[in-house]
DNA sequence: AGCACGCCGACT
DNA sequence: GTCGGCGTGCTC
């Protein structure tokens, strides 16, 4: 037994680089990596932190304070989170502090917090596992297909350690998982299931239920923080369960025999968390994960992501295909409709041509939906004064305004920050301020006038304000109490509705003519995804798509529903400018309030990173929007070649960051990366 | 992120 | 004369 004076470095839950030491008092006994410790910081505030080295050797310059009190017994972060820790880290370019603030419930993280889960545990309620037993004898036969499929996935599995399961919609993707999982469970492993936050339906989750019982365990943000603790310590314990179906957060959760990581929906946009930092892409740290644990990952997708194509391509993945699906299921017709020689010919009505008007009053006829997709809220997105050709501007952010109708607000889509309508022109007095271009709430307003008899519904941000608003307009258009659904690209996620005659895409080049380089890719996606809302069991749905440019490509690949052409038409151009998969790209943003400061700022860094990367350093650019809350922002990116090595530049990034951070005339300067932006 | 310190405008 | 605005700097 030694006395030896000890001292603990930790991670704070604030978002500083460094880890903080501390003075470990030894009365307090053994603490270890991975517990908490409730230590002070500043004049007098106190923070849970996670000890990441305990030693012996006082190496810091400061004045070093004493921990508090240790709070757990045994380690709440297993050696392998930690791992996954100090990847995501490293990686995404981010600190320790950002990843536990976004790693650990909250509770978990505040003395209150971790006295009140203490209180629960003394009255020893147990919340959780109250719940069904397991009934294997619930999980379905697979048909010959998707025994096929299931056969190959467990082949591939011999010889890589991910598969991408390329099935097409209504395939029965999640029975094959089923079977999966109970397989995993038979050999005694633990599987992680994730799906977009989105696509976390009830009803798939009482599917899982109805055979998996007590062994599943739901991880997402409709359960209350409390019950994510209670998860965490459950997954601590020598009985946690075998199975976690969550959403991209659910890969922080502890797992002590992890066999099989299933990624659903893998292509989807929202596995990669935007802000705040850490900016990690799900998909990523799962595969990460796997790896430690010695796990599988299963990846799914109807419209697999361009990369993880290409992997399973070069035979980096297994590639396993499935292209039937239940007979009575038909692809929707997809009918293109080239609204700018109609409005040529003064025939389009509002945003609608007469063939989706057509349609849609032969669905109503016959007692059937419409779903109308827009990807633009608002009623207007741009104001202009007829006579002087003024716009209303946000004073806070770079972008014009867009027009609000019901509230005869203008309104930046980027801050929040509304204005009133303007009677006359600010700048000349003149009387004529005209809406240009259509958002939903104009569609909606459109529908009313020509079918008035119909009941509308609009989903978009505006509407879906709250959870509950959210779910009534889902729930009156699954039951028919709305005929119309109008909304953004929240209608071409989630739930499935079994009497949507048609579908009408109103303006596809709003997605087209983002300047990102995966424009058409999302745009490939969200149509084919909004197309698929169409029809049902036995009744073929109609899509009416309308664009100004029918004869792009990619709108052919959308109608004809070719996955592969239009992976390889978008690999070549990515191949032609080196885009991912070809390469990395690492964006960094600098910010400032002064407009001189970050341009100089910026400039220099990118100076300092071309002397020893050249031509994979482009920018600083204005970004698209190039002020937002009344900060300047400029962009560099770093476009990193396939064999070049990413972790060194990784590094130096850091280090030329820091150097610029440290000059003095770039006071208050805040800069950030986002690795493998999406 | 908090929180304190610090130096300039309209109020009990 | 004070209260308080948020710019700046620091936290083991």
């Amino acid at each position: 037994m030694t006395f030896d004076i000890m001292y603990v470095d930790c991670i704070l839950p604030v978002p500083l680089n460094s880890l903080f030491t501390y003075w470990l008092p030894p009365k307090m006994g053994a603490v270890r990596r991975g517990m908490r410790v409730l230590v002070p910081l500043g004049r007098n505030k106190t923070y849970v932190a996670m000890v990441a080295a305990v030693h012996d050797t006082d190496s810091s310059n400061f004045e070093i304070k004493d921990v508090l009190e240790v709070i757990d017994r045994e380690p709440v972060l297993l050696e392998d989170q930690f791992r996954i820790w100090e990847w995501i880290a490293d990686y995404y370019c981010s600190s320790l502090g950002d990843i536990f603030k976004a790693a650990i419930p909250a509770e978990m993280k505040t003395e209150e917090g971790e006295q009140r889960y203490q209180r629960r545990l003394g009255r020893s309620q147990r919340r959780l596992n109250t719940l069904e037993a397991p009934h294997p004898e619930n999980i379905s036969l697979l048909n010959s297909y998707q025994q096929t499929a299931y056969d190959c996935i467990s082949r591939s599995f011999q010889k890589h350690n991910i598969t991408l399961l390329h099935g097409v919609t209504s395939s029965g993707k999640t029975e094959i998982y089923i079977h999966m999982i109970h397989a995993q469970l038979l050999a005694g492993r633990q599987v992680l299931y994730l799906l977009p936050e989105i696509a976390l339906t009830v009803q798939i989750m009482q599917r899982l239920q109805r055979v998996f019982g007590s062994r599943l365990g739901i991880y997402h943000s409709k359960y209350s923080d409390r019950e994510r603790v209670e998860m965490w310590h459950k997954q601590l314990s020598s009985e946690p369960y075998d199975i976690i179906l969550g959403a991209r957060s659910a890969v922080f959760l502890p797992f002590q025999r992890l066999g099989l990581i299933i990624v659903d929906e893998e292509h989807e946009t929202s596995y990669k968390q935007q802000e705040p930092a850490p900016r990690y892409n799900a998909r990523s740290v799962a595969i990460m994960l796997a790896q430690q644990a010695g796990a599988k990952v299963l990846l799914g997708s109807a419209t697999p992501s361009i990369e993880s194509y290409f992997n399973a391509q070069k035979g980096k993945y297994g590639l396993v295909t499935l292209t039937h699906r239940y007979s009575d299921i038909q692809l929707p017709e997809i009918k293109v409709v080239d609204i700018k020689d109609l409005r040529h010919r003064r025939m389009m009505k509002g945003a609608f041509s007469p063939d989706l008007l057509q349609s849609m009053g032969d669905a109503f006829a016959s007692h059937r939906q419409v779903i109308l997709f827009l990807n633009r809220r608002g009623y207007a997105p741009v104001v202009e004064c007829k006579d002087c050709g003024w716009v209303p501007k946000c004073t806070g952010c770079d972008v014009s305004l867009t027009y609000h109708h019901k509230s005869n607000m203008c309104t930046c889509h980027y801050c929040g920050k509304s204005y009133r309508m303007p009677e006359v022109c600010p700048k000349c007095g003149g009387r004529h301020l005209i809406d240009k271009g259509i958002g939903t709430e104009k569609v909606e307003e459109n529908i009313k006038h020509l079918f008035p008899q119909v009941r509308v519904a609009r989903m978009d941000l505006d509407t879906t304000k709250t959870r509950t608003a959210y779910e009534q307009i889902i729930a009156d258009f699954s039951a028919g109490n709305t005929d119309v659904l109008i909304g953004t690209q929240m209608v071409s996620k989630g739930l499935d509705f079994d009497n949507v005659g048609v579908v009408g895409i109103l303006d596809a080049d709003t997605m087209l003519c983002y300047p990102d380089f995966r424009a058409f890719e999302y745009a490939f996606l969200m149509m084919g995804q909004v197309s698929g809302r169409a029809g049902r069991k036995g009744k073929r749905g109609e899509v009416i798509l309308q664009t100004k440019t029918p004869s792009l490509p990619l709108i052919c690949q959308v109608v004809d529903n070719d996955y592969t052409a239009f992976f390889s038409s978008t690999l070549e151009e990515r191949r032609m400018f080196c885009y991912p998969p070809f390469s990395h790209l690492i964006y960094v943003y600098l910010r400032h309030r002064n407009e001189g400061i970050v341009n100089t700022a910026a400039i220099e860094l990118a100076s300092r990173l071309r002397q020893e990367y050249g031509n994979m350093v482009l920018g600083p650019d204005r970004p698209a929007v190039a002020r937002v809350r009344s900060y300047h922002i400029r962009k560099i990116v770093l476009k990193v070649e396939q064999g070049k090595s990413l972790s060194a530049m990784r590094r130096r990034l850091k280090e030329l960051q820091e150097a610029v951070l440290a000059d003095r005339h770039y006071n208050s300067l805040y800069i950030w990366c986002d690795a493998d932006p999406l």
